[in-house]
DNA sequence: TCAAGTGTAGAGTGACCGCTAAACAGGAAA
DNA sequence: TTTCCTGTTTAGCGGTCACTCTACACTTGA
């Protein structure tokens, strides 16, 4: 479920740390300094940019859909597809806002099946 | 229709003109400077944040959805959306994306029936 | 005791974003 | 000709974003 309310930072740090990763290996493998990273994970900076958002999920093994929207970003490629189809995907959204889990994941079989044809 | 590949700025400048309104007052209504005004409508500056872009919408008349995606940007309701259901949401535009627009179409009736549910 | 590892504090930085002020050129009207 | 209009040029500016560097304190093990 990975909360509701948790702050980027404190769940990647303990997400790292379940994992036994150091500060100082993670932020290598992200390609930032340790500092970065530290700040970072007491969100007392906000979050990096997309790239290394997704590098984290990578590492920490979860959603980078999720990630980002706790980082407070909005995947660049839904952003692109928002672009090209402003009319319907902003209908679409803004109707399914509020549909139960349930609903969300039926529309997405609905879509889909609509695809496949 | 709205054209496929114009830019911001040169949409808004044929808009304005259209309905003739002259760009210190546009610039007025909005609440910026003229000069800010003029180097948008040559796209020589990015477009303005999405509240300045909300009103020139509602002043020439045009889709703000649709405005907002000339200008490069993601509608903030949207992308609260988003960040609220990212794994649902992630997942409704990437399979919705590519279908044809009575698909879509009919896709929204489809989530609009739900909700009425 | 000291060396090596952990994370942290404080300060600063370059790039970009969103926008402005002052000045000016060209045309229409008086 | 002067006086308004129109839009445009040049220069700049405060703020935020996404970071880094140096230095430090604490713990652990040899």
């Amino acid at each position: 479920m990975t909360s509701g309310k948790e702050k980027f930072g404190a769940f990647i740090r303990r997400e790292r740390e379940a994992r036994e990763i150091g500060l100082r290996e993670m932020a290598k493998k992200i390609g930032v300094s340790p500092t970065y990273m530290s700040k970072v994970e007491r969100d007392e900076f906000t979050p990096p940019t997309e790239d290394k958002v997704r590098s984290i999920a990578q590492i920490l093994e979860c959603d980078p859909d999720e990630l980002l929207a706790m980082a407070g970003r909005v995947p660049s490629d839904l952003a692109d597809i928002i672009k090209r189809h402003p009319v319907e995907m902003s209908a679409l959204l803004r109707t399914a806002n509020g549909l139960s889990a349930e609903d969300l994941a039926r529309l997405s079989r609905e879509a889909g099946k609509a695809k496949g044809n």
